[in-house]
Formats: C-alpha cells, sequence, structure tokens
RNA sequence: GCACCGAUGGUCUAGUGGCUAUGACUUUAGCCUUCCAAGCUAAUAACUCGGGUUCAAAUCCCGAUCGGUGCACCA
C-alpha cells in the first residue's frame, strides 16, 4: 500500500526535492541531498525563520564552527553523556546497554566506565537476557563523529552535534557586542551532524542536518517578556503533563496556560507562539500541529520547563520538529567551570542600596610567613567566618580537612557599611531549536494533494496532483506559459520573464506540449501563479494569471505585471485583486 | 547492530537459468494544438554492487550496500 510518505518522496525524488545522498555509489543511509527545488524551498524556509527570530527579534545570527574542540563537548556533557555503553551477545548477536544490564548490581551504573562494566558483568556473571548466551566486551558508542584537528592526531575535534555549543561558547563577547544588557538573543542556523546508529524514517532522522537555534539570554529574575500581550491571545493545542496523563490535548491562548501555570512563564509562552506563527507561515496544516510538554522524568535535570513543537505526519505519527526549553543557567555554568572562567553578568540596581556587613580581615603579614603556600586557602577560609566565630583568643578554620589554628592577632574583622550599585548573576537561557529538515519535509507532506480533476467539458477524470505551498516558499513562484509554441506569443513571454526576474521572483519559461500539460507540471512542484500568453494579448496587452489552488484565472495587464505578482505572493494581495475575472 | 522482506530505464512496473529484457508515464526533437496533462512521428534511457555455481546468471547461492518492517538505540 502506498502512504502519503511514499507519494511525497516519489515526487519529491522525481522532481528535485530530495534525494538519496552518494546514490551514484549506492547509497548511504542518513544522508539526502537537497536538489535545485528543494534547496531553494528550504533557504525559503530559512529565510522566513531570520526574519522573525533574527529580523523581527532583533537576536543577530552568528556563524560557528561546525567542528568543535574536545573542551567544549566535555563541558556540553556530550563527550561523557552522548554515548552509551553497548555490549553484545556473542551468541545471538542482540546489542543492549551494558549500564542497564547491571542496574541490579551496581547502584551507580552511570558513572562506570565501559571496562568497569564488563568486570562488573564478568564478575556477576551476567548473560544475555534474551538466550542465556555470554556478553561481550563493553564498549562506548559515541553518537559524536570524531576527527583530528591538525597533524598527527593528537588533537581530538568532533562534529558538532548540536548548533548551540558555538553560541554559548561566545558568550563573554556576545555581552559586550549586547553593550553588557540582559535579556539578548543569538541565533544560528547550520549544520550539526550525529552518528546515528540505524537512522531509519528517511528524511526524519539524518546523519547530518540543520538545526535553525536562538539562544536568549535572560534575567533569571525576570521571566516576562515586554512584547508578550502581542501573541498572548494566540490559542495553541497544547498536549501538558497532565494532558498526557490524561491523554487529551487541549486548545488555549497562551494568556491562559501561562496564568494557569501550564506553561512554566511568559517568555516560553512567548517563544511557543513565535514557534507556532512560523510553523503556519510555512504551510505547516494548523490543525496537523501541538506543542508537547515534557514530561518530569523526560526533560533534563536542570530544565525548567520544555515543551516541544510536534507535526503529525501520516507515516511517522506526531514528530518532534522544534524543542523550546529553559535551560536555566546551566550551559554557561558548565563551561565556566570547564574553562575557569566566569560568565555572568553585572546587573545594576535602579538606586545604590546601602548594606551593612561584616568583613574581616587576614593580616597576609602574619599569615604569609607562618602557613606558606596554604596562607591564600586560610585567608579565604577566614574571610567566611561570622562575628561570633572571632572571639576566642585562637581561631580555628578547616581548610582541606585540617584544623588550623590561627593567632587572634592575625586577623582584624569589621563592621562595613557600603553602597552597592547591582549585582553579578549568571543569565537563564531559553532556547528555541528547530529541525529545519524536519519542517520542510512535513510542508511537503502537508502540501501534497491529490485531487480528481476534471475539465468542465470532458467525461474523464484525472488525478490531479497539486503542492499547496504557501507562495513565498514555493522553489517556483510564477510559471510564464506561451499558449501555444509561436514566436508571437513567444516573445511577449520572454519580455514577461525578464521583468519578473528583475524583480527578484523566481520564474520559469515553459513552452513544450498543450497548456494544460504545462499548468500540470508546475501544479506539481508548487508553482502558486501560472502566466500565459494569448492572442488577446498581442490586441490588448493583458495575459491571464492562473491561480494553482483554485484553478482560476484574471486578466491583467503585462504592464505592471512584476509589481502585480509581488505582491501576490510577498503581500497578501487576494487573487481575486490580481486582475478581472475570465 | 540483529532478524525478516525487498531492489529491473527519471518514475512505476512485467518477466524468465538461454534469441535484441516487457509495458506505461516522463523526458528530448518535431508535427498538431486558441486555456487545464497522457493526439501523431521518432529518439534517449534499466536488471544495486562484489564474489561463487553453470556451457550460460538480471534470474540460483553467499556477502556487501540501500530501502521497508520488528527489536535495540534516539543527547
Amino acid at each position: 500500500m502506498t502512504d502519503k510518505y511514499e507519494q511525497v518522496i516519489e515526487l519529491a525524488k522525481r522532481r528535485g526535492f530530495l534525494w538519496n545522498s552518494f546514490e551514484l555509489y549506492g547509497g548511504t543511509a542518513g544522508f539526502y541531498d537537497y536538489g535545485p527545488l528543494g534547496a531553494m524551498l528550504k533557504r525559503r524556509v530559512e529565510n522566513i525563520w531570520r526574519e522573525i527570530f533574527v529580523i523581527n527579534e532583533g537576536y543577530y545570527e552568528i556563524e560557528s564552527p561546525t567542528i568543535g574542540i574536545e573542551d567544549v563537548f566535555i563541558a556540553s556533557g556530550h563527550v561523557g553523556g552522548f554515548s552509551d555503553p553497548l555490549t553484545e551477545c556473542q551468541k545471538c548477536n542482540e546489542a543492549f546497554r551494558a549500564d542497564h544490564l547491571v542496574g541490579d548490581v551496581v547502584d551507580n551504573p552511570d558513572t562506570l566506565s565501559a571496562d568497569d562494566l564488563t568486570v562488573v558483568i564478568g564478575k556477576h556473571n551476567i548473560k544475555c537476557p534474551e538466550c542465556g548466551g555470554a556478553l561481550g566486551k563493553v564498549y562506548e558508542f559515541n553518537l559524536m563523529f570524531k576527527t583530528s584537528i591538525g597533524p598527527g592526531g593528537k588533537r581530538a575535534g568532533y562534529l558538532r552535534p548540536e548548533t548551540a555549543q558555538g553560541m554559548f561558547v561566545d558568550f563573554p563577547r556576545l555581552l559586550k557586542f549586547y553593550r553588557d544588557r540582559l535579556p539578548f538573543g543569538v541565533t544560528q542556523i547550520g549544520k550539526a551532524y550525529r552518528n546515528e546508529i540505524s537512522p531509519r524514517q528517511g528524511v526524519i532522522r539524518l546523519r547530518e542536518f540543520t538545526q535553525a537555534e536562538a539562544e536568549i539570554f535572560i534575567d533569571p529574575r525576570d521571566k516576562t517578556h515586554p512584547k508578550f500581550s502581542e501573541i498572548s491571545d494566540i490559542a495553541l493545542i497544547l498536549y501538558s503533563q497532565e494532558g498526557q496523563a490524561r491523554g487529551s490535548s487541549e486548545k488555549r491562548t497562551i494568556k491562559e496556560a501561562v496564568q494557569n501555570g501550564i506553561i512554566a512563564h511568559e517568555f516560553l509562552g512567548y517563544c511557543l507562539a513565535r514557534t507556532y506563527q512560523f510553523l503556519i507561515r510555512v504551510g505547516v496544516s494548523p490543525e496537523k500541529l501541538r506543542f508537547r510538554q515534557h514530561m518530569k522524568d523526560e526533560m533534563a535535570h536542570y530544565a525548567v520547563d520544555c515543551w516541544d513543537a510536534e507535526i503529525q505526519s501520516d507515516r511517522f505519527g506526531w514528530v518532534e520538529v522544534v524543542g523550546i526549553a529553559d535551560r536555566t543557567d546551566y550551559d554557561l555554568k558548565a563551561h565556566a567551570k570547564q574553562s575557569e572562567t566566569e560568565l555572568n553578568v553585572h546587573v545594576s540596581y535602579d538606586k545604590p542600596v546601602r548594606i551593612e556587613r561584616f568583613a574581616v580581615k587576614p593580616n597576609m603579614g602574619i599569615l604569609g610567613p607562618r602557613f606558606k603556600g596554604k596562607a591564600g586557602k586560610i585567608a579565604n577560609a577566614l574571610k567566611l567566618l561570622k562575628s561570633e566565630d572571632l572571639s576566642g583568643e585562637i581561631i580555628e578554620v578547616v581548610v582541606d580537612g585540617e584544623v588550623i589554628q590561627v593567632d587572634r592577632g592575625a586577623v582584624s574583622f569589621e563592621n562595613i557599611s557600603e553602597e552597592v550599585h547591582g549585582e553579578t548573576i549568571i543569565p537563564h537561557v531559553i532556547e528555541p531549536s528547530f529541525g529545519i529538515d524536519r519542517i520542510t519535509y512535513s510542508l511537503l507532506e502537508h502540501s501534497y494533494f491529490e485531487e480528481e480533476a476534471k475539465a468542465e467539458e470532458e467525461e474523464e477524470e484525472g488525478k490531479r496532483i497539486v503542492l499547496r505551498l504557501p507562495p513565498e516558499v514555493a522553489p517556483v513562484q510564477a510559471a510564464v506559459l506561451p499558449l501555444l509554441t509561436r514566436n508571437e506569443l513567444i516573445n511577449p513571454a520572454n519580455e514577461i520573464v525578464k521583468a519578473l526576474r528583475k524583480a527578484g521572483i523566481l520564474v520559469t519559461f515553459d513552452d513544450a506540449g498543450t497548456v494544460g500539460r504545462r499548468y500540470r507540471r508546475n501544479d506539481e512542484i508548487g508553482t502558486p501563479f501560472s502566466i500565459t500568453v494569448d492572442y488577446q494579448t498581442l490586441e490588448d496587452g493583458t495575459v491571464t494569471i492562473r491561480d494553482r489552488d483554485t484553478m482560476k484565472q484574471v486578466r491583467a495587464c503585462i504592464d505592471g505585471i512584476e509589481d502585480n505578482i509581488y505582491d501576490l505572493i510577498y503581500r497578501g494581495k487576494s487573487f481575486d485583486e490580481a486582475g478581472r475575472k475570465v
């Protein structure tokens, strides 16, 4: 039975949207080429994303390397956590997660290395759960592609598994760029790589894919959004944690959802709404789009709240295409620790605050000669003491597990009153992360229609395949067709092509075969408008414009046709306004 | 990575241990044609790859690759 996926992929292959990569050499799973129409479609999707997140929100785009150094992915957790310890049965060859198998005999299997796990399996005589056969050596399968930087292979490099880390790593520079003020956002559209064990589901799970991500750094104490009112009335289909427990989703406005605590805060709600607007605009069907909240155990431990935009696909069911998470200060803290660099922001108070505090001043002139190398640590420990700790003649502090006694005379202290102008905070990160390939596939699927088309005076019905892509994402935006293959019609058609190209409209010219066949050809690739030059054109300088979806036609002047088409594509001009009815 | 199933022009497909490997659609060239594909003429174009069995393999066997399904995996 052919399902919609097959139909869409067949069309995509045949007409130059999507091709299996390296087909010449037999192909490789998990890689797809975008053909001429697919690449243009994807580019238009990306550009609408830019319009919304870069231009409208002011989150500038950066571009960081697709190869990252090891430190970056140690900090992000991908080196340690992005791999799974696997072991295979020597008898039936079934693969298992080694850490899962030893869960009953060890308390903390996550912390064990592959070698440790091999030892544990041997010691406890753990056998294959399927057939009872012996288990092989445990090995780490890391989902990152590894490479080496420079000659000698000494320095490890990894193809990035997400674009996000490049933006976290640039945090100090970005903070300066945005002149030390929160909130600010930064975006990146680019390739990411994951060496999937077994990629299936065609274009849904790729080893190389395109992400569009925004990292928005906000003040953790203020998760409201200044433009919240612009979107608060938008209603989304929400599949919340409670909804999933009940097994039903519900439609709610963003405002309601935030007020009722379903969505954690305004900022996240705002991102959900903009995501919705983006997806609808590029051609996802609203009824096949929902927002699913991560369950508590599914969410990363540091995340406050996380929502996935999911699109319904005929074959694959609900497919995650966007993840929107409040990642708190996790990433910045992790990179701060790994790089031993502070990653924070000084936030000024509206008015300086006067505070009283107790200050301990160790006398380094005494401590230094006496304690030598330990003096610094001792001084820091002393500074943390409270006034009641300093009452005796001998003061005790614990440094590295050792109790140190310090003479009272080596320490002075006082109550200080000072003005504080602000404080240092680590921003929280809101991260909407888009899978551009999945979105591009989804909108092909949602745009794909087969209909029984019947010419008015014909008896027989034929199948019409039409991609109802929104005009602004359609790879080919207009087709210019002389009604017949005659020079007197071809010449004015060429003039129209020239005018449209000058206006930045991607246009094709086609004079092969009957005009009906050419309309169908263009329907199939989603060309929204066809302009036909006929004999009346020669008399009064008008042409017909045909609408892909309704197959209706209007007559309009050649003069100004480029503005007419431009307005139809980009300015939401209705087709009826484009000319007079035929 | 395992198991099962599959792989024939661009697309879909027929087919058999043996002649030049079906057919349709598409495409190209030309004819025809005054608005919704498949009217005429012609042309182009395929047995996934490697090995084996055989006089002979696209066909049988083995392996690989890719695709589908199930298991496992999916930050």
